[in-house]
Formats: structure tokens, sequence, C-alpha cells
DNA sequence: TTGCTTAAGTAAAACGTTTTACTAAAAAGG
DNA sequence: CCTTTTTAGTAAAACGTTTTACTTAAGCAA
């Protein structure tokens, strides 16, 4: 049937091959195999490839028949042609691309966030291309050296330490940068970032609330915004309760060694009056609750716990783990809202946004001593 | 055939090149602010950029001269060039990018596979874009019209049920693409799997030893291979053993809701004599926990436990739980190894290649009834 | 000398778009 | 009836590469 559409003014040379690839099926056949092109439709329906461009790019009102309009779309719906992307790559210096550099993607709260905002980024026409950088600085920027020659519209970015003059680069070279997780505290970044402060504070008065007396912070030895934030929050909101604050901070590299396990166990032993732990991170929370059940402490009897950032473990967890949880939805919802803003906005100095979103407490048995009845409540 | 008629009439008269009309040049300029190009590094150098492209492409042996290839080389490094990839793409119809369709790129399987596949891929020059077809066919056919035409050099897939016709359509069409984690059997298919049927087989035989004497499967209602595959390595190797077999199977909505925690719990009512169970998934072992805590029945004394697919959730489970892991590296490798070669070679049928890997059965102390030393211990 | 080979390079077409500047015909204005 | 405006389109340049087919000069054998 689709060989009668084609007809137009060809017919004469149509119809000599015809006779020979009649016997395939279909006469349209070569157009399936090979690729098909603005050309192709344009010739196809006796049109100039300009018109087809306009219509496909929305710009053939006032200019268009609204029945032209109608034939292409038809045609073009039917044919189904895509324009080819690197050509409108190559023309339009755009992509349609995002570069997500995650510090990890297979860890749980990053791969989650780039699900969510895949998905979002998808239904705008955007693609995604992740990649990790382990926070080490040397790997984000030979990824980065990769991506900035790649037609990258835009890079959502969760820094390594040192790395602000790299994004104060990439901001002067025009690119649109939006940090995550992490931030300077720069008026000039766009950023979506966890309120750490206040998610800290929320947790320690919780726990003393509950009749927790010495509460014990253990986290990350890093200049990172949110170690530094949690750790702020942690000692204003002790020393606002007239309680001695008493911290560890481990290396990243240790948290999951003997060494880190062996830190926290001389913690446990230099400062015997703890009744509670805020642990700053996941990873520190489980190399902790390794140590914790090995040396035969109860929780909450003996020993309190909240912990940073929720997982499914920590809800399976004997007993479950209370956790401040990021609202991960919410993030992704708001990296890639206001990343699409950015790119949407025609002017070269677009209205920045920094958004800190307030962290969700949720408390189970690790940290209710009454153990009442209201377990898994939310605050 | 088509192709015939848009022969060139319009041969051009355009041969007045405009020599002085760009050499207005400050070299200081130029450099900084716009994107270098393989024309100006020719035009810097007095050279055509045909040598230019000959050199960045190792095509020079034998065409250009030693010291020309050296100076044009050191030139590039200083000042930085690097190939327009949009441009790049459009030429040669490549575009170093292999797509990733998992089924939920925010499952750790998955993101650990992605995470390492994104490693090997980028030390080769290319990168992966990431996708979740949620297990969802309409989903999967939506990802894959966007990314056909976008000059995607691979596709790695962990295709949704009922897929097999689509698969064969893509390779119909000569696409380069890789099955992963499940496969259909057909010798037409690369792919690269788990052995899911002598996994299954290992750990059946593990919890035979153990002394446990009626083992049940939970598994999924799914035709997917690897649910088909462990569903039957469990069935011959329990009637191998002069057992009798006892298997749920859930549909996969269900799984995380109430209805699929009820069915579960009818299980163990019907069957009270089941002393171990084989989960066929993380989740399902996960829903199993909880219901197996709630009911308080203890592991392993009152029901052994096994799982496939290792996380960090159940080594800290009290008692840990015993796995069949998934050799997440070795996936990943073949997968990247295998696609690269596809890559590289130049004909147009490729050898296939089907992998099918051996789990690894790392026991814990939930399938452990002797609870002896040797806790841990690998199989 | 002539003719052949090799070495070292270049011109120009092509990939598939978008966009600027044009045109031809019709409609409107006077 | 002429001029202007509007409508509905089109031609061709440009984006930055790769690649095919050429050129030009030198070397060399006879």
């Amino acid at each position: 049937m689709s060989g009668l559409l084609c007809a137009c003014q060809f017919d004469s040379i149509l119809n000599q091959v015809s006779e020979h690839t009649k016997s395939a099926k279909n006469p349209k056949m070569k157009k399936d195999q090979s690729k098909i092109s603005i050309k192709d439709v344009a010739r196809e329906l006796g049109l100039s490839i300009t018109t087809i461009s306009f219509i496909i790019n929305n710009k053939a009102k006032n200019r268009i028949s609204d029945e032209v309009i109608k034939k292409v779309e038809d045609y073009i719906e039917k044919v189904g042609y895509k324009p080819n992307a690197s050509a409108q790559s190559l023309r339009t210096g755009k992509s349609n691309t995002i570069v997500f550099m995650a510090e990890d993607i297979s860890d749980p709260f990053f791969s989650t966030i780039a699900k969510e905002m895949e998905d979002l980024a998808f239904n705008n026409g955007y693609k995604i291309i992740y990649c990790s950088t382990e926070n080490k600085k040397e790997r984000a920027l030979e990824l980065l050296s990769t991506f900035k020659d790649r037609q990258i519209d835009a890079f959502i970015i969760t820094p390594p330490e040192d790395f602000e003059d790299e994004i104060n680069a990439l901001i002067a070279e025009n690119r649109k940068i939006v940090l995550f997780d992490r931030h300077y505290n720069d008026p000039n970044h766009n950023y979506v970032v966890l309120d750490n402060y206040n998610s800290c504070g929320k947790a320690v008065k919780s726990l003393l609330e509950e009749g927790f007396e010495n509460i014990a912070f253990v986290g990350l030895e890093s200049n990172l915004s949110p170690m530094k934030e949690r750790l702020e929050g942690y000692m204003d909101a002790v020393k606002n309760n007239q309680k001695h604050p008493i911290s560890l901070l481990i290396k990243f590299d240790e948290v999951k060694s003997a060494k880190g396990k062996q830190v926290f166990e001389n913690l446990l032993k230099e400062h015997p009056n703890i009744d509670a732990i805020l642990f700053s991170t996941n990873s520190l929370a489980i190399t902790g609750l390794r140590v914790l059940r090995e040396v035969g402490k109860r929780l909450p009897e003996d020993i309190g716990v909240i912990t940073f950032d929720d997982r499914e473990l920590f809800e399976l967890h004997s007993p479950p783990i209370s956790v401040v949880s990021q609202p991960v939805s919410e993030l992704a919802e708001e990296l890639i809202k206001g990343t699409l803003n950015l790119l949407k906005s025609r002017s070269k100095s677009p209205k920045l946004f920094q958004v800190s979103l307030p962290g969700k407490l949720i408390l189970r048995k690790s940290s209710m001593l009454e153990s009442g009845a209201a377990s898994g409540k939310t605050k």
C-alpha cells in the first residue's frame, strides 16, 4: 500500500524497478533498511527540507499552511522519521544531554537519585549520562575533560574535595553547572542540597527527648560541606542543651577497614559513658553496627543509634535503625527542574537557584528507649 | 531507488576562495574565546585539515612525514584541541556510546554492574547511557525508539517479558545487541548471564548437606529466563534427592505488598514441615525475612534460608543470610569485552558470544545448622 | 630524454540538520 | 491599476569532521 503513495512525479522511474522488486513484498523495503533523512521526507512530499525542518521544530506557524503541516506530520508519523541527533547537535551546539557526575553511581543514594532524574529528564527530551568520581579530583578532571568537548548541555556535579576552582572555571566558560549534595556557599553557584545542619539538630533533639544523655558523633574526616555541616549541627545542638560533645572523625579510606573498626572501638572504650551515637553516614553506621554487635552492646538499651540516609538494611536490622532520610524524589525533582530552567533561559546569565531541603527523621527502635507504640513514627 | 532522482544539477561555481576574509586574526583572542576546531589547527600550522585529520586518526603513516606529525601532535597537545564529537558522529555514523537498558538502575545489582561497565568502557573511549525499563515492555519500546536514532553504537539490554520479537527486529536492523541477565536460548543472540540452573542446584545441595529435609522454593511468577531456570534448578535438584518439591510463585507487583506477605505466610501454614527456604530474588527474601521474624521463626534452627544476590543487608542481618552471589565484576567485564569486540569487528556478522557464569555460594549462619567454625566459608 | 614509482600532501564532497535571507504569488490598500 | 503587505514557501550556507580521489615534486631506471 505504501507503494502507491510515493508515486508523484517519479512514477516512470519507479515503474521500471517495481517490476523486479514486486515479488519482495514491500517496494519501500529499501527505505526501512537505511536511515530515512529529512531529505527523503522532503523529496517524497515534494517540499523543501526547510519546510520540513520548520515543521518538526514547531517554527511553522505563520509560515507554512496548516494543510501542509498536517500532511508532513502525518507522513513523518507514518514512516517514523526522526531527525539525526548528531546533525542537530552539530548544527545547534546542543545535545539534549545532561551529565551527572555522582560520587559513586553504585551507591544506593546516588543511583536512586539518578533513576528519578533520568525519568524526569527523559520526559523532557533529555538524556542523562552518569559517571562516578569516586571523590577523586583527578578522576573528576578526567571525566570533565572527556565531556567538555561533547556538546553536553549541562553538568550536575557532586564535586570531590578541593574542586571549587574547577567549578568556577566551568562557570566562567559559560557552562551550565548545578552542584548536588555538597556546595561551597558561593552565591554564584547553583546547588541542591540537604539541610544538613538542621537535620542533625533534629536528630540530636530527638535523642535527648528520648532520654539519652551522652550523645557521640561519628563522622567523616572531610572538607565536604555535608560532613562539616553535620558536625556543626551536632555540636551546636549538643552545646545548646548544655551537654558535652564527643566526636570521632574517620578517614574515608578507613571506614570499611579494620582500622576504622578499631578507632570506633577505642572511642567506646575511652568514653564508656556514651549512651547514644549519631552516625554521619551510612557506611559509618554499618561499620559501627558491626562493632556494637561484636562488643555485645544492645540497641537501644545500652546505646541509642541514629544514622544518616535511609536504606532497606536499616529497616530490616534488629532492632530497626532510626535514620535521617533524604527526600530523594524532591531532590531529584529540584535538580532537574532547576537544570531545565537553566537550559530554557535564553539569557547569558540565568537566575541562580539554591535549594536546601529538610531531612526527614524516621524514628525506629534503635533510638527509642521507651519503645512505645509509636514505632516508625515520622517527625 | 529513490536516490537516483536527486542527481546533481547544481554542481557549483563557488571556487572563489575567500582567503583574506578570515585572516584578520588575533591569535591570542581566538584561542580562549571560541572552541578551537580542526580548521584552526590547520590554519595555524599552514597545513590542510586533511593532514590534521589523518594525524589525529592515526592514518598518517606512509602519508605524512614524521616531522609534520610531530609538529601537529605537539600543537594539538599545547592548545588542547579535541575533535567535535557530534561532527565525528555525523560523519562516521558512530557515537562511541553504548546504551545499557537495565531493569532498574537504582537496584544495587544493576547499579554495581553499571558502574563497573562504565569504568571499563570509559577506558576504551566509550560512554554509557543508562536507563530503566521497570520490566515494562512499553517503557522499553519507548526508550528504544528514542535511542535508535541517536547513533548509538551498541545496546546492552535486560529485556522485559515478551521482548524476543523486538530483539530479533533490532538484530535484523543490524544493530549490535547484547542481552544481559536474561536470554531466550536463541543461538543468534549475544548474551551474558548467570548459570541460574546450576547455582540453584548448588544451593539445594548445600541445604541438604546441612541436614535440612523439606526445602521450599519461593520465586517470582515470571517468564524471564532466570526465574524459570532457578525454579527448574531447584525442582531437579530436589527430585534427584528423592525429596518433595514445594514452590510458591509470587507476582512481581505483589512482592512488596501486604498480599505478598500473606501468601508467604499461608505457605508456612499449609506446609508446617518446611525447614528451609530458597528465595529466588532479593526482594522476595526481604519480604520473607520480615514475615519469618513476625511469626517468630528462628533462623536457622526453625528454618534455614538461602537467597539469590548478595547485598550488604544480608551480611549484616541477624543471623547473617547465606546467598548465591553473582560475580558482578566478571559479568561486567564479559559484557564490555564482548560488546567492544562486536564493535571492533568490521564484518557484517561478527561471531556471537554466549556467556554463562557460575554463581558463588556464600554460606552464612542462616543455612548452617551445626554453626561450626566455618562461618562465611565460600564454596 | 622519457616514463614510472613513491612520498607527502591537499581539494572537495558528504554526513543531516538549522537558519538567514530571499522569492513568488496572492491579498489588501489607495 | 498600481503599490504595498502578507502568505507560503525555498535556496544555500554553515556546523566540524572523515575520506576519496587527486596533485605535485622528487627519485630513479632505461
